[in-house]
DNA sequence: TGCCTAGAAGTTACCGGTAACAACCGAAAC
DNA sequence: GTTTCGGTTGTTACCGGTAACTTCTAGGCA
């Protein structure tokens, strides 16, 4: 007799209904060709019959594997993530995975505790948003011996699997754009400054000392990233050094806002101040003028995750690797 | 003798280490007020020495309960979802439940197919978009006698917890102010024409109909909805009705990309055409003009998500319920 | 006829926790 | 000194599946 009445039907209940074990009614779940035809039918429709609803707990718990993966973004509203999750998704869900999302509001802390939690989900693989870790999180992805997924910047030493592109360098050739179409006073706007945003700035820097011009036109904050702050960022930056004559923004929103408030304030773009962004995402083809921007490989780099990850789930030997997949700029008309 | 030698640690391991049974170390950690203090210290260092990690699986099958929730989303770029996620996840997470997010790609179909793999996980509830289903999906969730909520919209017969807004009467209202404003000509531009757009249209239509005004300016698309498509379906209109004095755009991205086309053919916004969105999103106060939507109150309706669903987890019966959050026009510049 | 084999279904033990209840122990109460 | 009781820890059974192995049966073949 059971001790808790749960209401839910098991495999025992449909074993019962059709006459035969629990295991056969499992075993025609899972592996058909197993079961003889006639009695897979008569299990088949006890089972829509009784409504019955596989235990996902139960079958991880027995057979030691959960099916599914734990994809990590910064956040969910932004948009950089839907096409690389896109192209995992693709893969993986046709492998069987499931893939568990969780956001760490570009916070490592978060990061760390979400590992946790997708440790004891069992997940079968991590993907993780950038390279930086804290030491816990890093003790705690060693010790599961799961494969893990670093993902958006490049990385020396990965961990397992590491897909993305040279953000440092994307920043460089960005801005050398700039250079070569012959602005000279070319500031950089940031904000949210998590890694990837700092490797931009030093890219930008980096072509800027290398030019021998000045890196003085800097303006980055904390804050996250808006449409509203770009505006106002770049408020600040005309008022503190009206000589600008291009500015580089460290994501495609700042720039949009910058944009928005150039055309306020009646600045022609690119004519009186050039923009430029960072992803390529869909607004920065849409504006008037459209954006400059860095084009981020994203789905190439989603379906590349896929196709890595599931060789190294079915048993290719860890082996550390990175994976460039480079980017593309385009002038677009704001530069 | 294990019969599969995982490697990964668990409570029994810990229990040899400090010299007591599984179950003292499994009440050290959920009831640790029943375990003395010097134990329980031990206990807790043997655990982060060894690297413990509890199996949510065995935890899950052996309580009956998940401690999880599946909040399945449209689509992961839209980000109207972010807000009322945010309100959500803060909400149960407090409370001790973790949020398992799902995409339906704005399809009911895929929806069913989540139900049903979430109902595996054993979530302890399920919120949906919107109040559409497949009939298999009604009855899942009937059987699975899990407390759901439905969001976005609301229905006359909610299957549970309904929280959302009139959106037939916020579509009403915001054409409503195109004619007081005097405006007469307005059209409406739709995209993807999911459910909830369809219902905007039709307050549209309701609100032209009452004046005595055509409602032949209308073009819609199933494709999805994004900046590029308003800018070129607003194109298709003004080439179709030059006569248009304002279009009420279905959400923000096309209203921003229809004020981007508008731009790019220096048309006034709002001299020459009136241009309105639909949402709140960020861009809406962003762009130059600002442009007129409906505020949705996305952020409270996560919260009233949250609360409502708790007291259903935490006992309160099955009383079908709709909750009408309401909404703001705002008239931004663009109208 | 007897042996072998492949296909089909059953047996058993176990995954890693938790609920419910039992047992133990020392101090306070009688 | 015995009873009682609260605070601690242990015992047992079970959650709902699955892996590995065993058993049974019918048919093929020497």
């Amino acid at each position: 007799m059971p001790r808790r009445s749960s209401g839910r039907v098991t495999l025992q209940h449909i074993a019962e209904r059709v006459g035969v074990t629990k295991v056969t009614v499992s075993r025609a779940l899972r592996e058909p060709h197993l079961v003889s035809a006639a009695l897979r039918l008569r299990i088949e429709s006890a089972i829509d019959e009784l409504g019955y609803i596989p235990n996902h707990s139960a079958g991880a718990l027995a057979s030691g594997r959960s099916h599914s993966v734990a994809l990590l973004i910064p956040s969910l509203s932004n948009s950089v993530f839907s096409e690389i999750q896109r192209g995992i998704e693709e893969g993986l869900g046709a492998a069987g995975y499931q893939v568990l999302i969780g956001h760490t509001g570009y916070s490592i802390l978060e990061e760390e505790r979400l590992i946790d939690t997708y440790l004891c989900y069992g997940v079968e693989a991590l993907i993780l948003p950038g390279s930086r870790h804290t030491d816990h999180a890093r003790r705690l992805l060693t010790r599961a011996r799961v494969p893990v997924v670093e993902t958006l910047e490049l990385t020396e030493t990965p961990l397992d699997i590491n897909v993305g592109l040279d953000q440092h360098e994307a920043g460089r050739a960005m801005t050398q754009t700039f250079l070569d179409q012959g602005y000279r006073r070319v500031g950089f706007l940031g904000a949210r400054m998590d890694y990837r945003a700092q490797l931009r700035l030093a890219g930008w820097e980096t072509a800027m000392r290398q030019a021998g011009l000045s890196t003085e036109r800097c303006l980055t904050t904390p804050h996250p990233s808006s449409y509203r702050l770009g505006g106002e960022m770049l408020a600040s930056m005309l008022e503190r050094w009206p000589d600008l004559e291009g500015i580089f923004c460290g994501n495609d929103d700042l720039a949009a806002g910058a944009l928005f408030e150039c055309q306020r304030r009646r600045l022609d773009v690119p004519a009186q101040l050039a923009l430029a962004g960072f992803n390529g995402l869909d607004i920065t083809e849409a504006t008037a003028p459209p954006l400059a921007t860095v084009v981020t490989p994203r789905r190439r780099i989603g379906d590349t995750i896929a196709t890595r990850l599931l060789a190294r789930l079915k048993g290719a030997p860890l082996a550390p690797i990175s994976e460039d997949l480079g980017f593309r700029i385009r002038r677009g008309g704001s530069l």
